[in-house]
This record gives C-alpha cells, structure tokens and sequence, in this order.
DNA sequence: ATGAACCTTCCAGCAACTGGAAGGTCAACA
DNA sequence: TGTTGACCTTCCAGTTGCTGGAAGGTTCAT
C-alpha cells in the first residue's frame, strides 16, 4: 500500500512516517515508480510507534521496543532483561497516570459551581508522588 | 531554595526549570544575588511537570493541566470541560499502556529461551489496538 | 490530455530541551 | 584575607523529533 493509506491506517501523518524511514525505525519496499510500498506489518510497526511515542517513550526506547519484537537472533536473555526494564517503566507511568487520573476527576467532581479559594489538589498530587 | 535543590527535588534538571521559566510555566522569586528563589509550591509545579511531560503530553497540555490548580478565577464550567477532556486522555493513555504491558509481560514469559523463528507478539499487539 | 490527487526529495522552521562558554556569588579553609 | 571550588547567572549554539512548503514526478478519471 501507498503512504497515505499506511498513514490513515497507523494514524501517523505521512511525515512522520518518512521521517521514521529516515531515522532507520523502518524500510518499506519501493515500486517501480518509486513509490514506497508498505505491508501489513509495516503497519502495525506504525501504529505500535504512534502509541509508544504518545506515552512517552522517546524514539531510541521504541526502537528498543521494536526491536524486541523483531529480533530473532539476539539472546534470550538480552531480550528478557530488555523487556523486564520496559515493563517496570510501564508500570511506573500507568501508576502516575492513575494517581493523574484520580485527581483530575476530583477536580471534576469537587471544584464545580464555585469560586475555589484554595485548591487542594495541587498539594495533594505532590504529596502522593514519590 | 536555589535552583540545585529544586532540580534535586522535583527530578528536572536545571537547564530544564529555567526554559520552564523562560516560556512562562513557573515564575520563581529572586534573592538579592540574582538567584532564582524556589517555593515549596513551585517544587509542587516542577514535579507535576516532571511527570505529565514524561506521561506524553505536550508543554502546551502541561500549561492547561497546571491552569486547572491555578486558576481561581475562571469560569467552572471551563476548567471542568478542560478537566473532563483531559480525564478522557488520561483514561485512553492507561489503557494503551495497559495493554503495551500486557504484551512486554508475555514477551518476558513467552519468548525465553530459544530462538524464536517468528514471535506472534507483534500480530497481537496491532489486533488488540484500536 | 488535462486536472486533481497522489507521490517524491530537499530544505527550512518549530518544539522542547541540552551543552558549553564566560563570568558573578558564596562558604570554607589556610 | 585571599583563593579554591561549588554554586549561580546569561547567552548562544546544537540535538531531537517532527512539520510545513517548494518543486517536481505519477496515476487515474473525465
């Protein structure tokens, strides 16, 4: 498929996408005209990068990432540790995001109607942050 | 405190707080010397901004979320449309991340130990995702 | 065969830092 | 009291990760 179908299909804007091509992230064929030519798991390497990048990981962490899907002759072990430090970088951001989540929907439900003198919350994020 | 402390405190480093300050975030006093005069409360900031910027949202999304505790004189009804905006990014970054760490941890139980000839993981993770 | 809608490369600019130079301040210690 | 070292200051340049635009080639429908 063309680029532009790659790019509605990942969600990520064209550019973005020939940017990642630039950066060695991926390697699409090319057509006879030129044009690059994108396969399904170009695809879902795409929208696995539109997500991570969105979470925060920087494009060297997704290149880890993807790369521990894609390698196959690397060591197991290497794999594993790689992963292992992934997964508790997930676990980190998700238990922030939750703590964010919890105080923004208390600011939804409590701070309504009313002119806030002194919101609370701010200390309260802070507080219940390492 | 100066401005090491507040970078030791909040997990910024220097450099970071004072374009923080240069692009208007945080507006710390200053002593007779010249130094930046950091507030518990401007620590509070910092390290909020420490963790949505490494949570994936923008400078830009981080000045609103803070306006969100700032603010004293808006309108309720925009901050609890901000709020309640943001609450739904926030809910969409926990699932994706959920499931990036649902992924990782089958890769790290999954994939040990041998060479894997074609790891399905990647299938999954694109199958899963909306 | 011509126009719209694609695609290409290249180059410039923006966002969000990051590093380094050049120099002022402060606390301590011979 | 001076001077050493760890702070701090501003300013300017470089990096990362895109993003927009120009200039031009391809494809396809009318």
């Amino acid at each position: 498929m063309n680029i532009g179908e790659a790019s509605e299909r990942s969600g990520l804007p064209s550019k973005t996408i020939r940017y990642y091509e630039d950066i060695g992230l991926i390697r699409p064929d090319r057509g006879g005209n030129g044009y690059r030519d994108y396969a399904a798991s170009d695809v879902h390497k795409l929208r696995f990068l539109q997500r991570s990048r969105g979470l925060g990981f920087s494009v060297e962490e997704c290149r880890q990432l993807l790369a521990l899907y894609e390698d196959k002759s690397r060591a197991s072990a290497d794999v594993k540790g790689i992963a292992e430090t992934k997964l508790s970088e997930v676990d980190r951001k998700i238990r922030e995001l939750t703590e964010l989540r919890h105080t923004l929907e208390q600011l939804v439900h409590a701070c309504h109607g009313n002119e806030r003198p002194d919101c609370p919350i701010l200390e309260e994020l802070s507080d219940s942050a390492a």
